[in-house]
DNA sequence: CTATATAAAAGAATAATATTCCACTTATTG
DNA sequence: CAATAAGTGGAATATTATTCTTTTATATAG
């Protein structure tokens, strides 16, 4: 399961575009089309390649406002931990949690309409009994992407 | 530009999974191809479709250790502003920079193989001349979802 | 060094899928 | 109601993915 170098310049083209088409692939990896195929398919295979998806705008969906909340709490033990999962993955909106080590326990983003709108997520999170809850609004992103340098 | 409950459908199938046929697709929308075919079309011209991307597993490619960077500044100038914007566009490994409002200017997602890795990368960062960096270590992923609820 | 086995490659053949086209239906407007 | 526009489904075509076969390269034993 070693990478070569043409199998990181097949998985830098396809990170940011999954619709390329295999002949492209090969052709700008300098292979054959099935050559270039059977990559793909080992990469898959090997869980190299997760999944692809579709990325939508959020602002033309009406959910302009992204918000990193931060939490922390007392309650360490299983049960707690149980049900705040419980709820994280069930509130739409929330699309990513995670546990840290340091001083907050929990960071999470979330993407609503408006203020309002999240006002209704936080009354949905502060159900699973969290100690500190602290929310920042995004201004600007300046950087987003998910290719991961390889 | 108003999208209808099969928009919607449509949007939330390709989401999670960007490689199902339109012929899929359709059935599961109940279209015809060809009217299926016409929608999501439409959708990428509007840009309520931004990109189709692959997701890789960082473990695999070596990249387990994600940190979240907070990070204040002194700086309140455009400048510096364009500066920071220089470093973090051009350092591998920083996936994600936002500019926020409150207590902290800026959060940071980053991916490295380990801490000696994150040294490394701080050093690279402090060279935009920060003033209080935080970085908290993810111990682990709960929720990690691209897909907006729609 | 050659013969032979093994693996990987290219390229042709086939299958699946996307895209276009056209005849037809359904809504909209004056 | 007629006229027009917009949208639809299904067949035709084009593109792309996948499989299959033949060839080429690579390693290894003798």
């Amino acid at each position: 399961m070693e990478l070569d170098k043409t199998d990181r310049k097949l998985l830098r083209l396809i990170q940011s575009d999954a619709s390329t088409s295999v002949a492209d692939l090969a052709e700008q990896c300098a292979l054959s089309k099935s050559a270039c195929w059977r990559r793909i398919q080992k990469l898959e295979a090997e869980g190299v390649i997760r999944q692809r998806v579709t990325l939508l705008d959020p602002a033309k969906l009406n959910l302009g406002l992204t918000v990193w909340i931060s939490i922390r709490t007392n309650q360490h033990n299983a049960d707690w931990a149980k049900k705040f999962n419980q709820v994280v993955q069930n509130v739409p909106g929330v699309l990513e949690v995670y546990r840290l080590g340091g001083q907050i326990d929990y960071l999470m983003k979330a993407v609503v309409a408006d203020m309002h709108d999240y006002d209704s997520l936080y009354q949905q999170l502060i159900a699973a009994d969290l100690f500190d809850v602290t929310a920042s609004f995004v201004m600007e992103e300046i950087k987003f992407t998910s290719a991961l340098p390889v």
